[in-house]
DNA sequence: TTTGCTGCAAACCTTTTGCATGCTT
DNA sequence: AAGCATGCAAAAGGTTTGCAGCAAA
Protein backbone atom coordinates (compact mmCIF):
# COMPACT_ATOMS: atom_id res chain seq x y z
CA UNK A 1 0.00 0.00 0.00
CA UNK A 2 1.63 3.46 -1.09
CA UNK A 3 1.55 5.74 2.39
CA UNK A 4 -2.05 7.91 1.82
CA UNK A 5 -1.31 11.16 2.90
CA UNK A 6 1.37 11.66 0.62
CA UNK A 7 -0.32 11.01 -2.72
CA UNK A 8 -3.68 12.74 -1.35
CA UNK A 9 -1.27 15.12 -0.30
CA UNK A 10 0.53 15.89 -3.30
CA UNK A 11 -2.34 16.12 -5.12
CA UNK A 12 -4.48 18.42 -3.03
CA UNK A 13 -1.32 20.69 -3.08
CA UNK A 14 -0.84 20.88 -6.57
CA UNK A 15 -4.62 21.48 -6.86
CA UNK A 16 -4.84 24.22 -4.93
CA UNK A 17 -1.37 25.44 -6.52
CA UNK A 18 -3.53 25.87 -9.62
CA UNK A 19 -5.79 27.89 -8.36
CA UNK A 20 -8.86 24.96 -8.23
CA UNK A 21 -11.18 24.59 -5.58
CA UNK A 22 -10.90 22.11 -3.36
CA UNK A 23 -14.94 21.34 -3.13
CA UNK A 24 -16.22 18.36 -1.07
CA UNK A 25 -16.49 16.24 -4.31
CA UNK A 26 -13.31 16.59 -5.20
CA UNK A 27 -12.04 15.91 -2.30
CA UNK A 28 -13.85 12.98 -2.03
CA UNK A 29 -12.45 11.86 -5.08
CA UNK A 30 -8.98 12.53 -4.60
CA UNK A 31 -9.15 10.76 -1.60
CA UNK A 32 -10.32 7.26 -3.07
CA UNK A 33 -7.80 7.43 -6.79
CA UNK A 34 -5.04 8.43 -3.89
CA UNK A 35 -5.13 5.57 -1.47
CA UNK A 36 -6.27 3.39 -3.75
CA UNK A 37 -3.95 0.82 -5.69
CA UNK A 38 -7.44 -0.64 -7.85
CA UNK A 39 -7.89 0.42 -11.21
CA UNK A 40 -11.50 2.20 -10.74
CA UNK A 41 -14.15 2.55 -13.19
CA UNK A 42 -16.21 5.83 -12.99
CA UNK A 43 -19.10 3.83 -11.68
CA UNK A 44 -17.22 2.44 -8.62
CA UNK A 45 -15.44 6.33 -8.28
CA UNK A 46 -19.18 7.70 -8.38
CA UNK A 47 -20.44 5.04 -5.74
CA UNK A 48 -17.78 5.34 -3.11
CA UNK A 49 -17.83 9.29 -3.81
CA UNK A 50 -21.73 8.62 -2.84
CA UNK A 51 -21.21 7.24 0.40
CA UNK A 52 -19.73 10.54 1.77
CA UNK A 53 -21.78 13.33 -0.48
CA UNK A 54 -25.07 11.57 -1.71
CA UNK A 55 -25.97 14.52 -3.86
CA UNK A 56 -22.69 14.26 -6.83
CA UNK A 57 -23.16 13.40 -9.97
CA UNK A 58 -21.83 11.46 -12.62
CA UNK A 59 -20.85 14.88 -14.34
CA UNK A 60 -18.68 16.46 -11.37
CA UNK A 61 -16.99 12.51 -11.25
CA UNK A 62 -15.99 13.02 -15.08
CA UNK A 63 -15.39 16.84 -14.41
CA UNK A 64 -13.04 16.16 -11.70
CA UNK A 65 -11.03 12.78 -13.30
CA UNK A 66 -10.89 14.68 -16.21
CA UNK A 67 -9.17 17.31 -14.17
CA UNK A 68 -6.58 15.26 -12.24
CA UNK A 69 -5.81 13.47 -15.54
CA UNK A 70 -4.68 16.54 -17.71
CA UNK A 71 -2.96 17.39 -14.11
CA UNK A 72 -0.83 14.44 -14.61
CA UNK A 73 -2.10 12.95 -10.83
CA UNK A 74 -4.14 9.98 -12.67
CA UNK A 75 -4.01 7.79 -15.38
CA UNK A 76 -6.49 7.34 -17.26
CA UNK A 77 -6.93 3.97 -18.72
CA UNK A 78 -9.31 3.80 -21.42
CA UNK A 79 -10.68 0.38 -22.93
CA UNK A 80 -13.39 0.50 -26.22
CA UNK A 81 -15.68 -2.21 -25.00
CA UNK A 82 -16.00 -1.31 -21.51
CA UNK A 83 -15.52 1.96 -19.57
CA UNK A 84 -12.08 3.62 -18.93
CA UNK A 85 -10.36 3.10 -15.63
CA UNK A 86 -8.45 5.48 -13.03
CA UNK A 87 -5.06 4.84 -11.55
CA UNK A 88 -4.58 7.40 -8.97
CA UNK A 89 -1.62 5.93 -7.28
CA UNK A 90 0.80 5.31 -10.51
CA UNK A 91 0.35 7.74 -12.63
CA UNK A 92 2.62 6.80 -15.44
CA UNK A 93 2.76 4.00 -17.99
CA UNK A 94 3.52 0.86 -16.44
CA UNK A 95 2.32 -2.87 -17.36
CA UNK A 96 -1.61 -3.64 -16.74
CA UNK A 97 -2.82 -7.55 -16.89
CA UNK A 98 -6.60 -7.38 -17.35
CA UNK A 99 -8.88 -10.40 -16.83
CA UNK A 100 -11.34 -10.18 -19.71
CA UNK A 101 -14.11 -12.20 -17.48
CA UNK A 102 -13.84 -10.16 -13.92
CA UNK A 103 -12.45 -6.76 -15.27
CA UNK A 104 -9.66 -6.87 -12.40
CA UNK A 105 -6.39 -5.09 -13.52
CA UNK A 106 -2.92 -5.79 -11.89
CA UNK A 107 0.12 -4.18 -11.90
CA UNK A 108 2.68 -7.07 -12.54
CA UNK A 109 6.33 -6.49 -11.80
CA UNK A 110 7.56 -6.78 -15.04
CA UNK A 111 10.97 -5.28 -16.42
CA UNK A 112 9.89 -2.37 -17.88
CA UNK A 113 10.61 -1.17 -21.60
CA UNK A 114 13.50 0.53 -20.73
CA UNK A 115 14.69 2.22 -23.33
CA UNK A 116 12.63 1.18 -26.40
CA UNK A 117 10.38 4.27 -26.52
CA UNK A 118 13.56 6.44 -27.20
CA UNK A 119 15.14 4.33 -29.35
CA UNK A 120 11.89 4.09 -31.08
CA UNK A 121 11.54 7.70 -31.18
CA UNK A 122 14.71 8.30 -32.93
CA UNK A 123 14.21 5.32 -35.66
CA UNK A 124 10.96 6.79 -36.56
CA UNK A 125 11.03 10.41 -35.64
CA UNK A 126 8.15 10.06 -33.94
CA UNK A 127 7.98 12.13 -30.51
CA UNK A 128 6.63 9.51 -28.24
CA UNK A 129 4.71 11.11 -25.48
CA UNK A 130 3.31 8.12 -23.72
CA UNK A 131 2.72 4.14 -24.21
CA UNK A 132 0.54 1.25 -22.94
CA UNK A 133 1.61 -1.89 -22.27
CA UNK A 134 -1.94 -4.60 -21.48
CA UNK A 135 -1.83 -7.85 -20.93
CA UNK A 136 -5.46 -9.87 -21.88
CA UNK A 137 -6.18 -13.25 -19.77
CA UNK A 138 -8.00 -14.48 -17.74
CA UNK A 139 -7.20 -14.66 -13.28
CA UNK A 140 -6.46 -17.49 -11.98
CA UNK A 141 -10.13 -17.25 -10.56
CA UNK A 142 -11.88 -17.26 -13.69
CA UNK A 143 -10.12 -20.03 -14.91
CA UNK A 144 -11.46 -22.00 -11.92
CA UNK A 145 -14.91 -19.93 -12.81
CA UNK A 146 -15.85 -19.58 -15.75
CA UNK A 147 -18.93 -17.71 -15.27
CA UNK A 148 -17.81 -15.54 -12.47
CA UNK A 149 -18.89 -11.94 -13.63
CA UNK A 150 -17.71 -8.53 -12.07
CA UNK B 1 3.21 -4.89 -49.28
CA UNK B 2 1.87 -7.96 -48.85
CA UNK B 3 0.58 -9.74 -51.28
CA UNK B 4 -2.74 -9.07 -51.80
CA UNK B 5 -4.11 -12.43 -53.47
CA UNK B 6 -2.84 -14.53 -50.58
CA UNK B 7 -4.57 -13.28 -47.55
CA UNK B 8 -7.51 -12.24 -49.14
CA UNK B 9 -7.72 -16.08 -50.75
CA UNK B 10 -7.01 -17.74 -47.24
CA UNK B 11 -9.88 -15.86 -45.53
CA UNK B 12 -12.04 -16.31 -48.30
CA UNK B 13 -11.46 -19.65 -48.20
CA UNK B 14 -11.71 -19.86 -44.48
CA UNK B 15 -14.90 -18.04 -44.36
CA UNK B 16 -16.37 -20.51 -47.32
CA UNK B 17 -15.42 -23.86 -45.06
CA UNK B 18 -17.00 -22.56 -42.06
CA UNK B 19 -19.94 -22.51 -44.29
CA UNK B 20 -20.62 -18.84 -44.69
CA UNK B 21 -21.89 -16.87 -47.43
CA UNK B 22 -19.47 -15.12 -49.26
CA UNK B 23 -21.57 -11.59 -50.38
CA UNK B 24 -20.59 -8.82 -52.71
CA UNK B 25 -20.64 -6.66 -49.27
CA UNK B 26 -18.56 -10.02 -47.53
CA UNK B 27 -16.35 -10.00 -50.55
CA UNK B 28 -16.17 -6.24 -50.78
CA UNK B 29 -15.02 -5.78 -46.83
CA UNK B 30 -12.11 -8.92 -46.89
CA UNK B 31 -10.69 -7.05 -50.09
CA UNK B 32 -9.81 -4.12 -48.65
CA UNK B 33 -9.02 -5.46 -45.11
CA UNK B 34 -6.71 -8.04 -47.01
CA UNK B 35 -5.21 -5.93 -48.90
CA UNK B 36 -4.00 -3.16 -46.87
CA UNK B 37 -1.19 -2.31 -44.11
CA UNK B 38 -3.45 0.65 -42.68
CA UNK B 39 -4.72 0.50 -39.59
CA UNK B 40 -8.49 1.86 -41.07
CA UNK B 41 -11.64 2.48 -39.32
CA UNK B 42 -15.43 1.60 -39.61
CA UNK B 43 -15.98 4.71 -40.94
CA UNK B 44 -13.22 3.93 -43.70
CA UNK B 45 -14.04 1.04 -44.76
CA UNK B 46 -17.98 1.76 -44.71
CA UNK B 47 -16.89 4.75 -47.18
CA UNK B 48 -14.56 2.34 -49.30
CA UNK B 49 -17.18 -0.51 -49.44
CA UNK B 50 -19.78 1.95 -50.58
CA UNK B 51 -18.04 3.21 -53.61
CA UNK B 52 -18.44 -0.97 -54.76
CA UNK B 53 -21.50 -1.32 -53.22
CA UNK B 54 -23.54 1.58 -52.83
CA UNK B 55 -26.10 0.30 -50.47
CA UNK B 56 -24.60 -0.84 -47.79
CA UNK B 57 -25.07 -0.32 -44.37
CA UNK B 58 -23.20 0.39 -41.07
CA UNK B 59 -24.49 -2.84 -39.60
CA UNK B 60 -23.18 -5.06 -42.08
CA UNK B 61 -19.60 -3.35 -42.11
CA UNK B 62 -19.73 -4.24 -38.40
CA UNK B 63 -21.23 -7.69 -38.54
CA UNK B 64 -18.33 -8.24 -41.12
CA UNK B 65 -15.39 -7.31 -39.52
CA UNK B 66 -16.77 -8.83 -36.25
CA UNK B 67 -17.17 -11.54 -37.89
CA UNK B 68 -13.72 -11.88 -39.40
CA UNK B 69 -12.67 -10.86 -35.98
CA UNK B 70 -14.31 -13.95 -34.56
CA UNK B 71 -12.18 -15.95 -37.77
CA UNK B 72 -8.88 -14.95 -35.75
CA UNK B 73 -8.43 -12.88 -39.86
CA UNK B 74 -9.08 -9.37 -38.55
CA UNK B 75 -7.89 -7.69 -35.70
CA UNK B 76 -9.62 -5.04 -33.81
CA UNK B 77 -7.98 -2.42 -32.33
CA UNK B 78 -10.18 -0.60 -29.74
CA UNK B 79 -9.47 2.88 -28.60
CA UNK B 80 -11.44 5.06 -25.74
CA UNK B 81 -11.51 8.37 -27.67
CA UNK B 82 -12.14 7.63 -31.22
CA UNK B 83 -13.48 4.59 -32.63
CA UNK B 84 -12.02 1.16 -33.28
CA UNK B 85 -9.01 0.39 -36.13
CA UNK B 86 -8.85 -3.04 -38.27
CA UNK B 87 -6.09 -4.69 -39.52
CA UNK B 88 -6.39 -7.20 -41.70
CA UNK B 89 -2.79 -7.32 -42.57
CA UNK B 90 -1.60 -8.71 -39.34
CA UNK B 91 -4.17 -9.90 -37.41
CA UNK B 92 -1.62 -11.12 -34.52
CA UNK B 93 -0.38 -9.13 -31.21
CA UNK B 94 2.42 -6.63 -32.61
CA UNK B 95 3.28 -2.99 -31.13
CA UNK B 96 1.91 0.06 -32.65
CA UNK B 97 3.18 3.48 -33.08
CA UNK B 98 -0.18 6.07 -33.28
CA UNK B 99 0.30 9.52 -33.41
CA UNK B 100 -2.37 11.55 -31.28
CA UNK B 101 -3.16 14.03 -33.71
CA UNK B 102 -3.54 12.85 -37.80
CA UNK B 103 -4.49 9.23 -35.79
CA UNK B 104 -2.24 7.42 -38.52
CA UNK B 105 -0.72 3.89 -37.02
CA UNK B 106 2.29 2.22 -38.08
CA UNK B 107 3.85 -1.22 -37.49
CA UNK B 108 6.81 -0.20 -36.14
CA UNK B 109 10.07 -2.93 -36.16
CA UNK B 110 11.10 -3.62 -32.48
CA UNK B 111 12.13 -6.73 -31.03
CA UNK B 112 8.61 -8.48 -30.14
CA UNK B 113 8.12 -9.21 -26.10
CA UNK B 114 9.26 -12.61 -26.54
CA UNK B 115 8.94 -14.47 -23.68
CA UNK B 116 7.08 -12.00 -21.85
CA UNK B 117 4.05 -13.54 -21.71
CA UNK B 118 5.03 -16.83 -20.78
CA UNK B 119 6.88 -15.76 -18.32
CA UNK B 120 3.93 -13.41 -16.70
CA UNK B 121 1.73 -16.47 -17.24
CA UNK B 122 3.88 -18.43 -15.02
CA UNK B 123 4.09 -15.91 -12.24
CA UNK B 124 0.60 -14.48 -12.12
CA UNK B 125 -1.06 -17.75 -12.90
CA UNK B 126 -2.84 -15.76 -15.69
CA UNK B 127 -3.99 -17.58 -18.49
CA UNK B 128 -2.41 -15.03 -20.83
CA UNK B 129 -4.56 -14.60 -24.72
CA UNK B 130 -3.64 -11.61 -26.20
CA UNK B 131 -1.57 -8.01 -25.69
CA UNK B 132 -1.33 -4.87 -26.65
CA UNK B 133 1.65 -2.78 -27.07
CA UNK B 134 0.96 0.67 -28.03
CA UNK B 135 3.12 3.83 -28.40
CA UNK B 136 1.32 7.35 -28.79
CA UNK B 137 2.62 10.85 -29.68
CA UNK B 138 3.43 13.15 -32.67
CA UNK B 139 4.36 11.79 -35.95
CA UNK B 140 6.82 13.86 -38.07
CA UNK B 141 4.80 15.49 -39.86
CA UNK B 142 2.37 16.45 -37.27
CA UNK B 143 5.13 17.69 -35.27
CA UNK B 144 5.72 20.06 -38.28
CA UNK B 145 2.05 20.92 -38.62
CA UNK B 146 0.46 21.11 -35.03
CA UNK B 147 -2.91 21.90 -36.59
CA UNK B 148 -2.99 19.10 -39.01
CA UNK B 149 -6.46 17.14 -38.55
CA UNK B 150 -7.13 13.66 -39.76
C1' DT C 1 -19.40 40.14 -5.57
C1' DT C 2 -17.24 37.50 -8.72
C1' DT C 3 -15.97 33.42 -10.67
C1' DG C 4 -15.80 28.71 -10.47
C1' DC C 5 -18.26 24.41 -9.50
C1' DT C 6 -22.22 21.39 -9.32
C1' DG C 7 -26.48 18.85 -10.62
C1' DC C 8 -29.64 17.71 -13.95
C1' DA C 9 -30.83 16.36 -18.28
C1' DA C 10 -30.00 16.28 -22.89
C1' DA C 11 -26.63 15.51 -26.40
C1' DC C 12 -22.96 12.75 -28.45
C1' DC C 13 -20.74 9.00 -30.91
C1' DT C 14 -19.63 4.67 -32.01
C1' DT C 15 -21.30 0.12 -31.93
C1' DT C 16 -25.08 -3.27 -31.47
C1' DT C 17 -29.62 -5.16 -32.13
C1' DG C 18 -34.67 -6.12 -33.64
C1' DC C 19 -37.22 -6.86 -37.35
C1' DA C 20 -38.97 -7.26 -41.85
C1' DT C 21 -37.31 -8.07 -46.41
C1' DG C 22 -34.42 -10.28 -49.77
C1' DC C 23 -31.04 -13.33 -51.63
C1' DT C 24 -28.54 -18.10 -51.95
C1' DT C 25 -28.48 -22.58 -52.38
C1' DA D 1 -38.57 -23.73 -49.39
C1' DA D 2 -35.32 -22.81 -45.64
C1' DG D 3 -32.12 -20.11 -43.60
C1' DC D 4 -28.66 -16.90 -43.68
C1' DA D 5 -27.56 -11.94 -44.66
C1' DT D 6 -28.87 -7.21 -45.34
C1' DG D 7 -30.81 -2.47 -44.56
C1' DC D 8 -33.06 0.50 -41.75
C1' DA D 9 -33.90 2.60 -37.63
C1' DA D 10 -33.88 2.44 -32.91
C1' DA D 11 -31.33 1.16 -28.75
C1' DA D 12 -27.42 0.89 -25.98
C1' DG D 13 -23.61 2.41 -23.15
C1' DG D 14 -20.26 5.39 -21.52
C1' DT D 15 -18.78 10.17 -21.64
C1' DT D 16 -19.47 15.12 -22.45
C1' DT D 17 -21.87 19.50 -22.47
C1' DG D 18 -25.38 23.50 -21.81
C1' DC D 19 -27.45 25.85 -18.53
C1' DA D 20 -29.32 27.61 -14.36
C1' DG D 21 -28.44 27.73 -9.58
C1' DC D 22 -25.01 27.55 -5.70
C1' DA D 23 -20.97 28.20 -3.16
C1' DA D 24 -16.24 29.36 -2.13
C1' DA D 25 -12.74 32.96 -1.85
Amino acid sequence: MIPSTERQGKIIQKLKRKGFRLTPQRFAVVKILANNEEHLSAQEIYERVKKDIPFTSFATIYRTVALLRDMGEVMELGFADEGNRYDGARPYPHPHLVCIQCKKILDPKVPSLEELPRKLAKKTGFQILNHRLDFFGLCPECQKNPSRER
